[in-house]
DNA sequence: TGAAAAATTATGTCTGACATAATGTTTACA
DNA sequence: TGTAAACATTATGTCAGACATAATTTTTCA
């Protein structure tokens, strides 16, 4: 903390103030200065332009990767909020994955003990506030399933809210990776529309569990509902090896 | 105003080879239609624009993308380069690690459950031959040790022999690339040298769970060994939050 | 009070323009 | 003729403006 070891300015001669010159420094910067924490919202496109400096495309090509790397959210007419840390000094790591049918079921194993040891952490260690967020999802979650409605944003919604309360981004993170490149290869080539939907009416009594502090129930549930999706998917992996 | 400017890809039959309707999948058609291979040059910017029949700022977007995740690079009057492979079958994503000691512990937090699913995979579904090279890669692991000579290398292999024995290379992918975080962070400023080397003495006994396909004492030895060095790394991480 | 309707906000996309670095081509000179 | 300087072309980098559309907020009305 009082070392700053920031090699990166280059440009050794100024002092202190010294504007970035380009836009995720620039953004760093106004994070830390703001006092962005994760699940915060970032300024509109339009303030940012204006604040610092920049053109709005160019701001946007920093915000969109910023998001494919998991770093920030962005949904129309909601904004963009930060939904893990960035600092100065934060790593980046690159996973390759193989996009076949195969791998749907790597992912899910994958998936599963991350998912698991997630929802143990999170039924531990999640503040009233956020047993009540997760409270919520789980009960929007139901609702749009019962109207029959696609319910896989509000099932994402839920998941994520699991994942914030561990107070661990990885989790969110690899995760989220995880569960993108699954739906990238799953909804192009095997399109069976609702993967997963025999586990939604699961999700009730798992919130339940996480809010009432019952960790091995909790994480039993978790297994059993990622178990029905693996096994849906293994169906369609072996459908398509023949 | 006048009709929309022939809005390329309104998915209006559904004959037509469906034309990819985000500029990830319309590129990587292109590359594979192309044969583009790494090295190659991608199509400038605007020609891209005309044959995708996307606006250039959103290819921009996805390009500058793919250059953060080390796909292509990009110079400004050269042009756009392979510098990946890429193609239906490979996805890239990435994970954004903070650089700092807090970090340590969230890595082995999700390394943990990790591993010791990745042990119990390994433990049913490892072959004659993978049990065997288990059985060397622990065999020289204890040799080393004994020896008092450096460890970390043979240690690194075993655990890899165990990751390709679970058939599923997310595991090692995903484990390798956060260890590689864990030492990137850990060797240089906070130098405690040997992590986890009270640990080493138990790979031994669950090699032999391993090999006499004792999931639940694998599984359970696989936890005692990552909880040691979860304990050594909160107290480093400790000493310098305190 | 509560739900539907309207207004506002914020991101998504396209177009056009100009700047600038790298490359390619021509020209001038020894 | 060979080579280097000068010029032209190419391709990415940046900015600006406009409109579309999803999400949110405010207003209106039963």
């Amino acid at each position: 903390m009082p070392e700053k070891s920031q090699q990166k300015n280059l440009a050794t001669g100024a002092e202190m103030a010294e504007e970035p010159r380009d836009v995720p420094h620039a953004l760093i910067k106004l994070i830390e200065e703001e006092g962005l924490k994760v699940g915060d919202r970032l300024p509109p496109e339009l303030e940012l332009v204006r604040r610092l400096g920049f053109g709005r495309s160019t701001i946007r090509e920093t915000l969109k990767t910023w998001e494919s790397m998991g770093v920030v959210s962005r949904n129309k007419g909601a904004g963009t909020r930060l939904i893990a840390e960035v600092s100065r000094n934060t790593l980046r790591v690159a996973l390759t994955i193989k996009h076949e049918a195969e791998s749907l079921l790597r992912m899910q194993q994958v998936r599963r003990p991350l998912e698991i040891e997630a929802v143990r952490i999170a039924t531990r260690l999640a503040t009233p506030d956020q047993r009540r967020i997760i409270n919520a999802r789980a009960a929007e979650l139901m609702a749009v399933y019962e109207a029959g409605e696609d319910w896989r944003p509000a099932d994402h919604r839920f998941h994520k809210a699991v994942h914030e309360a561990t107070g661990n981004s990885l989790f969110e993170q690899i995760i989220e990776q995880i569960l993108k490149c699954f739906h990238d290869i799953y909804e192009t080539p095997f399109g069976k529309p609702h993967l997963g939907e025999a586990s939604i009416p699961l999700h009730r009594p798992l919130a339940d569990a996480i809010i009432a502090g019952d960790e091995d129930r909790a994480a039993e549930l978790t297994a059993t509902i990622i178990d029905m999706v693996c096994a849906e998917t293994q169906e369609i992996a072996e459908e398509h090896n023949g």
